[in-house]
DNA sequence: AATACAATTTAGATTAGACTAAATTTATCG
DNA sequence: CGATAAATTTAGTCTAATCTAAATTGTATT
C-alpha cells in the first residue's frame, strides 16, 4: 500500500497539477521548464507515469497531460507537505516568507505522515502557508479559493490581500517592503490603461504595481 | 564549493564513521548488514570513495576502510544534523525517543546548513540528542564522551544514566517503562558472574538486566 | 602445509532518470 | 495551400547505485 514515488515522480506530479489548475492541459515544454529538465526527459517521464499501473496522467501524444484522480491525490500530498512545512518553518525557526520556498521543496517528499499530522496539529490546523496559498486538507482536497486577482480592480476598490501566487524571493521582499502582506487592507487609488498599472494604498504606503505583480496578488473584495 | 554528496554516500559515511569510532576498519560485511546492501554493492561504493578526488576513504582491498579527514566531516555533518533534528523532534513536535530515529534517518539529508543552525540555536545549542549521544560541534568536532558502560559497574555504585547507544525502538520503549532514561540515578543491586546480569534500581524500580542492555547504556558513574 | 569456509572482489546486468542529436508532428503565416 | 518555425517525440548514451553469480583471497583448523 506504501506507494512510496520517487522524489522526480512527486515533483513531476505538483508541476502537473499546478499547470492544469486553470483546466488546461500540461505542456512538455511547460514541464521542461518548470522542472528545470530538457523536454525529451519530460516526454520520457509522463509516458512513464501515463503507463504506470495505476496510471498517473493522462496522456496524448502532443497533447500534454492531465492528472489521473491518482495522480492528483498524490500532488495534493506533496502540496499539503509543502505548505504545512513553509507554515511551521515560519512559526517555529524564524524563517521569512521569503525563506521558506526552497527549504520546504526538499523536505516535502522525506517527512512521514505523522510528521505531517504533527505539524498541521501543533499549528491548530492552518488553512493557508505564509503566502496565503490554501492547504489541502488532510483528506487531500484542496479548498476553494474565492479570491480576485488583484489585477481585475479598479480605483475606490477596497480589498484584503489574501495570497501572493509564485513570486521569487526577490519580488516577496519588495512586497513586503510596501507592506503588501497577507492580512494587509488596501484601496485602490488609480489605473493607467495603456499599461494596466495600478495604483495602491496599503496603510500610508503608495505603490505603483504592473500587471507583472498585480496578476500574482489575489485579494478579497470589500466593495 | 558545494560538495553535495548524495544521499547513499552520506550514509555510508555515517556508517562507516559508526563502525571505526573503536579504531579498527570497517569491513565490507559488517557495512553490507548495516547499509542493507549487498556486500559486492559495498565494495563498489568503498572503491569509488576511495577514488573520489579529495578522497573520503582509506581502503586496502580485503582489509575494509577507514575515514579520510574529508570523509570524517562529511560524517559529522550528517550526524549533527540527525541529532540535532532528534531533539529537535521530541522538542517541538513531542516526538518520543524511540520515534525519531527513522524520522531523522531522511531529514538528515536534505535540511540546509541555515536550518541547521536555525534549530541548534532555538534550542540553545544542546549537547546531547534525545537518547543522550553527543552533537557533534558547529566546526564539526566530536565532542569527549566520558561515560562507563553500564556493564562496567559492579553491586554498591552508583551512577546517572548519560546515554543509549544503537537501541531499537523496543528497548528504548522497554527502558523508558523502567525509569531507566538519560538522566536518571541508579544504583547496582547485584551482579550475576554467571550471565554478567546486572540488577539496578532506578526510583523505586529494580529491574535485572543482560550484557545485551547493560552494554549499551552509558554513565557517568558517581561512586 | 593443506584444506575448507568465510569474506571479499570481479564481472556483467538492471533500473531510474537524465542528456544530446535527429526525426517528426503541429501550428502559423504569408 | 505550402513553407517555416516551434513543439514534441524517438533513438541512443550516460551516470549512480544497486543486484546476482562466479572467482578470488584470507584464515582457521587440522
Ligand atoms: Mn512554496
Ligand atoms: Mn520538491
Ligand atoms: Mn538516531
Ligand atoms: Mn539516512
Amino acid at each position: 500500500m506504501e506507494s512510496s514515488l520517487t522524489i522526480s515522480i512527486q515533483d513531476y506530479l505538483k508541476h502537473i497539477y499546478e499547470l492544469t489548475e486553470g483546466g488546461e492541459n500540461a505542456s512538455t515544454n511547460a514541464l521542461s521548464e518548470r522542472l528545470n529538465v530538457k523536454p525529451a526527459s519530460v516526454t520520457n517521464m509522463v509516458q512513464k507515469l501515463a503507463a504506470a499501473q495505476p496510471a498517473l496522467v493522462e496522456y496524448q501524444k502532443h497533447q500534454g497531460v492531465t492528472l489521473t484522480k491518482e495522480g492528483r491525490k498524490a500532488a495534493l500530498e506533496v502540496i499539503r507537505h509543502h505548505r504545512l512545512l513553509e507554515a511551521w518553518l515560519v512559526q517555529t525557526l524564524g524563517y521569512s516568507w521569503d525563506e521558506v520556498h526552497e527549504e520546504a521543496e526538499r523536505l516535502e517528499h522525506v517527512i512521514s505522515e505523522d510528521f505531517e499530522r504533527r505539524m498541521a496539529a501543533a499549528m491548530g490546523h492552518p488553512l493557508r502557508d505564509p503566502h496565503g496559498e490554501l492547504i489541502p486538507t488532510a483528506d487531500l482536497v484542496m479548498p476553494l479559493e474565492d479570491s480576485t486577482p488583484l489585477s481585475a480592480l479598479r480605483p475606490k476598490q477596497k480589498a484584503k490581500i489574501q495570497c501572493v501566487k509564485n513570486a521569487d524571493a526577490e519580488l516577496l521582499r519588495h512586497l513586503e517592503g510596501l507592506g503588501l502582506l497577507p492580512g494587509a487592507q488596501i484601496v485602490i487609488v488609480d489605473y493607467s490603461s495603456f499599461d494596466h498599472n495600478l495604483t495602491v494604498k496599503s496603510g500610508t504606503k503608495v505603490s505603483v504595481l504592473g500587471l507583472n505583480i498585480t496578476g500574482k496578488i489575489f485579494v478579497d473584495y470589500l466593495g
